[in-house]
RNA sequence: GCCGAAGUGGCGGAACUGGCAGACGCACAGGACUUAAAAUCCUGCGGCCCUCACAGGUCGUACCGGUUCGAUUCCGGUCUUCGGCACCA
């Protein structure tokens, strides 16, 4: 017997696939069609990390599998390549971000063949590639001309020394990453997208989906709906109303103040009224250094500034009530503005503590001079006129239709959704393909002239004010209008990485089409993606943005089914050995490379499968790879007690179909690692027993290639099985001779395990009895006692209770 | 703070739908082979008590409480850790 030298016989298999395409994905087959999708990697200059071939791994498995069952597998691959790293690298090395792209996607498509995963590499695609872009940008404009892309003004963080407009993870503790400068957020105009007009669907059409329940919630969650009403509180002395939100209609009554965010225009339009407006305003400046999640956190101390000389009307008790500014109102949610409700809103309450506001109940049930009470569930009202007496529910329905007739609310749902801002003053993106004409407003760069291509630049650093470096391209900028013909410019924001992260799933089905994202017949064939695997941490960005895009294609008649992904798990992290996130600060980044070098990929794609439950992050463990090599080590002896013999070992028929009915639930349902386990002891079945037949042989290599598909693929060959691998079939069970007929059951006394008794499954209970009180062990537990309940359940388990 | 998830031996983990807690692997210890080491093979491996030993008992699935003949699993509460929080990807 030859060493196992996987340095030999990966390279060796990696050129037989690459030659003979057996993972190359057909456009026109007669086989069931199976599309897995992998969410596609941004190429950092650090190359890939062990976690990387987390998931690529799991669904390798689930492909190779698939195409051992017969099917027309799509597993494809590409690069995800607009973004922040590579612009700052640009920046800081003076070298362009397509070079270093460039170089980045060489490394990662290295590392990830040598791992052998079974992509199709003729569809690879690249969101900086123009040729993809090109569509990205289609779609942008598509999205324009239905009136799903507007102008607005939005807060950006700016770095008051750089001038520059920064992310949010470019922020450290309130200051900027690069410099330490000051970080406030200053207004810009920027696109966006109304991804609120989908939010109904996004929620209702989670019910089509099979996606992991945790992922449907937090969908639901981010969109946040809610039922309420939006109520008109007059402002005292002027014709203005200020319109509030509110899920809580039933307790008006008890609104003694009103709160509005820090941004409400109504600041401005009283300016002169508001007696003491310099506090207000600085008060508004203070707010603008904090996020909104600052904001609303909680536990902090509640700030906030009257506005004095103004007022509203309570328009239920018709009082005066004064307005208030606070910081716990947001801009971006409901109106900006809210009633408070200090008796029924801990938030409200805590608010009307500090600052000494009055606090009525309009409910029974607490007590308000602790909490506020805000159960919806049990309750009656009072203080509220003609609401007195109702329960809650009763209560909102009540107050809800005198509003309405009255005319100063409105039935409203709300959603916590914001509209997606797409907008990056940033060089590394797809440029916005619109132009901006004096006469004719914002008009789109004609079809046939897309792709709009990324302009070069000499500097990739923002202008002064914030704008885009393209901003500075002067012949690229001032350009004609295509509607006119008169002078226009470009605009000179680009698109977010997430945009060509939204559809890249539909141009894999058709990747080289030059006339269209992908063709009619290739989107009706492939969609929907059967199985999508991404990180938890997409959740509520990535999954909702390309689930709101492919809806929108769907409500065009460009794709054939409403949701993009019929199926949507969840892996969890690999963490460095001392249990942190891997990074290179930690200094606990592993590179597969070595692992491949040092053990080869097989016991890589091993080790990450047996590591853990896949949906749970993970600590790296050398030890645990070690582990692993060892294992195949031990299949790849097993060649030396192949015996001929087209039938399973006798001894061992039941092991071997419960083994191929455990490994194939396992491969389905994300149990890589009790499947390799299985797998593990059989192994040892095989060797305990001495010999293992040539079926029996075939039916463990096929069962463990989609894990270790060289090592498999080699003993194939080595033993003489016919052709390879890769064209075999997965194998069948028999159900019947997965079940045990004789089995051992635990004999409990008061619940207690007393002995264990080898039955046969269809046993009675009186049978069962008679063999437990004849045994020693058992009945000592029993004599002289009275039994006072048994409990039996066929073929599991027997209880005796006594007193 | 809000939303989501997790907590089981020295470690990673397993346990169907409420039915024998600790599969499989690692680490460790002892033994075989070897001049020796590595590799390999065999044995043991949650704590405590008891026993020369075989056996046996008892506690134990983050913590406190509940439901049940029986709870890692269900319910209520507490603590801790992790993911996301909208310009990181």
């Amino acid at each position: 017997m030859r060493d196992y030298k996987p340095y030999e016989i990966e390279p060796k298999w990696q050129k037989v696939w690459e030659e003979k395409q057996p993972f190359k994905a057909s456009n026109n087959s007669d086989k069931p069609k199976f599309y897995a999708l992998v969410e596609f990697p941004y190429p950092s200059g650090e190359g890939l990390h062990v976690g990387h071939p987390r998931p690529y791994t799991a669904l390798d498995i689930v492909s190779r599998k698939r195409r051992l069952e017969g099917y027309n597998v799509l597993f494809p691959m590409g690069w995800d390549a607009f973004g922040l790293p590579t612009e700052n690298y640009a920046i800081k090395h003076k070298i362009h971000p397509r070079i270093v792209t460039e170089r980045n996607v060489a490394r990662f498509k290295k590392q990830l063949q040598s791992i052998g995963f079974s992509f199709d590499w003729s569809r690879e695609i690249n969101t900086t590639d123009p040729n993809y872009y090109k569509w990205t940008q289609w779609i942008f404009l598509k999205l324009f001309e239905k009136g799903l892309a507007y102008k607005h003004e939005m807060p950006i963080n700016w770095c008051t020394s750089c001038k520059v407009g920064l992310a949010n993870e470019e922020i450290v503790n309130g200051s900027c990453e690069r410099c330490g400068g000051e970080v406030v957020r200053k207004v810009k105009n920027q696109w966006m997208l109304k991804i609120t007009d989908y939010a109904e669907k996004l929620i209702k059409d989670l019910d089509l989906v099979d996606y992991i329940e945790r992922v449907k919630i937090q969908q639901k969650n981010w969109i946040g709906k809610s039922e309420g009403m939006e109520v008109d509180f007059s402002i005292a002395k002027g014709d203005d109303k200020l319109k509030i939100f509110t899920t809580r209609p039933d307790t008006i009554f008890g609104a003694t103040y009103m709160v509005i965010a820090a941004e409400h225009p109504i600041i401005d339009k009283y300016k002169d009224k508001i007696e003491n407006i310099e506090e207000v305003l600085s008060y508004r400046e203070e707010v603008a250094k904090k996020s909104d999640f600052e904001r609303t956190e909680l536990s902090k101390e509640k700030t906030g500034v009257e506005l004095n000389g103004l007022k509203a009307i309570n328009p239920a008790t018709n009082k005066e009530i004064p307005i208030w500014v606070s910081d716990y109102v947001l801009i971006t949610y409901g109106t900006g503005a809210i009633m408070a409700v200090p008796g029924h809103d801990q938030r409200d309450w805590e608010f009307a503590k500090k600052f000494d506001l009055p606090i009525i109940e309009v409910i029974k049930g607490g007590n308000i001079e602790e909490a506020a009470y805000t159960d919806t569930d049990s309750g009656e009202l009072v203080n509220s006129d003609f609401l007195n007496g109702l329960e809650v529910k009763e209560a909102i329905e009540k107050m809800s239709d005198y509003l309405e007739e009255k005319g100063i609310g409105t039935r409203k749902v709300n959603y916590k959704l914001r509209d997606w801002v797409f907008s990056r003053q940033r060089y590394w993106g797809e440029p916005i393909p619109l132009i901006h004409c004096d006469k004719c407003g914002w008009v789109p760069v004609p079809e046939n002239e897309l792709p709009l291509m990324l302009p070069d630049v000499d500097n990739y650093e923002p202008t002064d004010n914030g704008e885009s470096p393209l901003a500075n391209i002067h012949d690229w900028v001032h350009t004609t209008c295509p509607k006119c013909g008169g002078k226009a410019v470009r605009e000179t924001d680009t698109m977010p990485q997430w945009a060509g992260s939204s559809w890249y799933f539909l141009r894999y089905i058709d990747p080289h089409n030059d006339d269209e994202l992908a063709s009619k017949d290739a989107l009706d064939y492939w969609l929907p993606v059967d199985w999508y695997n991404g990180g938890m941490e997409h959740t509520t960005l990535h999954l909702l943005y390309s689930r709101f895009w492919h809806k929108f294609l769907y409500d065009l008649g460009i794709v054939p089914c409403p949701e993009p992904y019929a199926k949507r798990t969840s892996h969890g992290m690999i963490l460095g050995n001392n249990n942190e996130k891997m990074s290179k600060s930690r200094g606990n980044v592993v590179n597969p490379d070595d692992i491949v070098r040092d053990y080869g990929a097989d016991t890589l794609r091993t080790y990450e499968m047996f590591i853990g439950d896949f949906e749970k992050s993970v600590p790296w463990s050398e030890n645990g790879v070690k582990g692993c090599r060892r294992f195949l080590e031990r299949v790849w002896r097993l060649q030396d007690i192949v015996v001929e013999g087209n039938e399973y070992t006798k001894e061992l028929e039941s092991t071997i179909h419960k083994t191929i009915k455990k490994v194939s639930d396992d491969f389905e349902s994300l149990k890589f690692n009790t499947g390799i386990a299985a797998l593990m002891s059989l192994l040892n079945d095989f060797n305990s027993y001495g010999k293992i037949t040539k079926k029996d042989f075939e039916t463990l290599l096929i069962l463990l290639n989609p894990v270790a598909p060289h090592i498999t693929e080699e003993l194939w060959e080595t033993v003489g099985l016919e052709g390879n691998l890769f064209n075999a079939s997965w194998p069948k069970y028999d159900e019947e001779k997965t079940k045990d007929q004789i089995i051992e059951m635990p004999i409990q006394v008061n619940g207690k395990v007393r002995g264990k008794l080898m039955i046969s499954v269809t046993d009675t209970q009186e049978m069962v009895r008679e063999k437990a009180l004849a045994d020693e062990g058992i009945s000592k537990f029993i004599e002289g006692k009275n039994i006072v309940k048994e409990i039996f359940v066929m073929g599991k388990i027997y209880n005796i209770v006594v007193k």
